[in-house]
DNA sequence: TAGCTTTCTTGTCATAGGACAAGTGGATTT
DNA sequence: AAATCCACTTGTCCTATGACAAGAAAGCTA
């Protein structure tokens, strides 16, 4: 039952009441995927509002030669999602594929809707979470102008030490607008 | 009185009841600034969401060196503003200034919030606002990893070349991630 | 344990764009 | 008109990062 530990601290009782969260949570469904299974393809409509339960996902595009542009990595509490697919109901260009076997509870968008529009403190977090995305975004992108491949890299490490261990270091380069070669490189400068 | 052309436009009587309409727009105040006002200034909390009707603004932060970087440009229709600062309640690192001189539509956050929660339509054009927004920056940032600052350059005139005619160099060099040597060199270069 | 495959490292050389400084030309002030 | 200023251009040289190719290392598979 979606009654879990997990989704009562994304939810807490401090900001809904018990009559709401029994509305809430129960629209929850619990999924498992496989290590390297896409959650989401390129080509689709974003339908599903996926939020991380355990374990880490990477969501890429393709350029116009094919390479691979790691656009995020998600890891628990973060939700999954293309949101301007899953608002605007566009197709997506953006890829998400787990890194590891995940957990994750899932919404679709209609269920999102109906409780966005009922539930006053439902909205609030709702947008805070996409708000929080563009901040990060922001910050990512004023960082690609303003900082050196090396530092936007030990940013990275300091802030998500976590997914050094789970992503390549290619999926990593390519997150931080870099070659693989340059960050091999640029790992052993700071390891001098 | 705010019963005008431009707001209607924007609430369109397709999307929104007369009651609605009679409810949202007069909370609206028409504001007018000077070339170079600064309608935002970096270290408060923004608490003005102003929609655009006539003129040009730009945001742009200054990094640790105290340069300055063009962050976006606002034109007639679109909402100047830094969604984060808005509505997570924190301070801006945005400054936002007229480029010409503007007239605008304002309204406060407390405002905003009373219709954002009382008016489904008036959400779900926030909302899609913001999403919006969401989209132009990502597209941005992926640009700016996938493409030659000569390609960002291009797509950008193509996109908004208005722009072109009211911002200078320097301002649009940043916000392409590039210096202002570079961009004239750019330039020279489409030319030839 | 031997063979593959994938990931990471390293070498060499090439290039986009940066740093800095010196023009140029148009606009504004006196 | 002279003086000043600002936005832009151009020259020279430099650096971060890319392209490509050849190893080395680390997992998998058999």
């Amino acid at each position: 039952m979606p009654n879990s530990h997990f989704l009562h601290k994304l939810f807490p009782p401090e900001t809904f009441t018990e009559e709401e969260l029994d509305q809430i949570l129960p629209c929850f469904e619990k999924v498992n995927f496989k290590k390297n299974d896409y959650l989401q393809k390129a080509g689709v409509v974003a339908n599903i509002y996926w939020i991380i339960e355990t374990g880490f996902a990477r969501a890429f595009v393709l350029n116009t030669d094919g390479d691979d542009i790691s656009t995020h990595f998600y890891k628990s509490g973060d939700v999954a999602i293309d949101w301007s697919s899953f608002f605007l109901r566009a197709t997506t260009k953006e890829n998400i594929q787990a890194l590891t076997d995940i957990t994750c509870w899932q919404l679709d968008f209609n269920t999102f809707q109906r409780l966005f529009h009922s539930i006053e403190a439902f909205r609030e977090i709702g947008r805070k979470r996409l708000v929080e995305s563009y901040f990060e975004l922001k910050n990512q992108s004023i960082s690609m102008i303003a900082d050196q491949a090396k530092d936007r890299y030990l940013k990275l490490v300091n802030d998500k030490p976590e997914l050094i261990q789970n992503v390549s270091l290619k999926q990593i380069a390519s997150y931080l607008g870099i070659t693989d070669t340059s960050l091999s490189r640029i790992r052993k400068e700071i390891s001098l």
